[in-house]
DNA sequence: GTATGATTCAAACGGTCGTTTGAATTGCTT
DNA sequence: AAGCAATTCAAACGACCGTTTGAATCATAC
């Protein structure tokens, strides 16, 4: 326990949001167990003891971290999913919107520089590969209603599809973006292209995208022989609600 | 420095092999860092001082690790690509048969639970979230010439995609690979499904190919004008090298 | 059976970690 | 100016870490 907080005054929001600052960068860079708080402290130029002051404990100040900058970016996703819903008028959305909706708002962030939001994606990044129970059940609570409202969303829009495959697409889509965002530099792997830091985040959200969005609406593993089989192009213009017609002729939806 | 090794003998193998496993298992569990030596030596009912005889130090350890399972991992992955390769007679393969053929051999081998290698692949998948040096600088010469060798046969396959863009959609793949792989549950983020131990890695590997072909084979970002636009269906059949035409009429390479 | 090298063992070393403590300092209110 | 809570600070605590040491034990060859 410590010491209950009450509106902060004089440079105390200072010193918590140093601390939030550093910590975001220490352990967006070296992952939250290799940043030490004496290291996190120092540059942040406060005391060791100010973080269990202010924040009581190392996985509350990863808590608090979160907090500050998950609930902006789930609001500004539901937003958008709103947004699309709304021009909808109750039709289904198509899935390149609905996947611009959830990822955009991170990409656009992990552009933001000035705010430091680019940091944080990073540590997002990191968040998703740890299999510390607190961390995980710190993502889970942040996500759960944000993957519920975009799960539905993707459902309606690919009538086609079991609830489980939906479920594993959406798994390999955060994946994938889960990798990207990481900023491991994974990419070296691949190739020698110094693609890395010198994209925008605009262009990769342009490259991921349709990756995604084909992925998502791929043929159903069973669905017809060939492993080469595409769905049909799925054109969708505003005001024709049966535009997911097209995929759904092929690819029959299956009880859970 | 440690005493030179000879061709073990008596348990002194039982030793080393004991070490390796219990290394496996609470690495994959916990991670590099936060599983120590004196829990990894417990588990493997060895003394503390043993991991130092045998190894030389725990960085050493989680080399031998990696050693052990990418080597015959990688050897039989060029191996499917090899036969692919012979069975085309020169003429490029498809997307699906080289997605195949790297992500296969990883998803069998951690459906294989007796020799241990689902917890490689745990680890495996853990490593790639990695950040520490040396961890990336082993993954990074392990897999250098793999990647190559895919590489080379993606890029003949998709004549139509620019390097880049193959390197990043590469990139995509590997991390919703590596997040499949690493096995953090993290289908739980998606929904209640227990999606999650129950699947064979069999049906894993059904759900994911058709997604990440549709990925990579994807409409290039800035082909035609449309987000929802998608290249034609790439049906091809065998012996019919031109197959991949379908999709190069409207999707040129871009100069490097 | 005894010498010799390989292996195991208990114990300790030096260091870093998150956390706690209690006093010093600051800033605001009366 | 005094009082008081909020905040900062240096120092230490106890635990755990990877690593090292040197002696004990084992297996094998002579």
């Amino acid at each position: 326990m410590h010491p209950k907080k009450y509106p902060p005054s004089g440079d105390s929001l200072n010193t918590r949001e140093r601390i939030l600052n550093s910590a975001e960068v220490l352990f967006a860079e070296h992952g939250f167990e290799r940043a030490s708080l004496r290291a996190l402290t120092a540059a942040a130029q406060v005391n060791l003891a100010a973080v269990h002051y202010h924040f009581g404990s190392k996985v509350a100040l990863i808590r608090a971290i979160f907090e500050r900058r998950l609930a902006p970016l789930n609001a500004e996703r539901l937003g958008e999913l709103d947004a699309l819903e709304d021009a909808a008028r109750g039709r289904p959305l198509t899935p390149a919107g609905i996947i611009e909706a959830f990822f955009g708002p991170v990409l656009r962030m992990s552009m933001n520089l000035e705010s430091g939001g680019h940091r944080f994606i990073r540590l997002l990044g990191r968040a998703h590969a740890e299999s510390r129970p607190v961390i995980r059940e710190l993502l889970e609570s942040a996500y759960v209603e944000v993957v519920e409202r975009f799960r539905a969303a993707l459902y309606r829009a690919l009538p086609q599809m079991p609830e489980k495959e939906l479920a594993w697409r959406m798994h390999f889509m955060l994946g994938a973006m889960s990798y990207v965002i990481a900023g491991t530099d994974a990419v070296q792997l691949i190739a020698s292209y110094e693609v890395r830091k010198s994209e925008h985040p605009e262009s990769v959200m342009k490259r991921i995208v349709p990756f995604l969005v084909a992925g998502l609406t791929a043929p159903l593993p069973d669905a017809g022989t060939a492993k080469t089989r595409r769905i049909e192009p799925q054109i969708r213009t505003r005001g024709e609600p049966r535009s997911a017609r097209g995929a759904e002729r092929r690819i029959e939806r299956k009880a859970a």
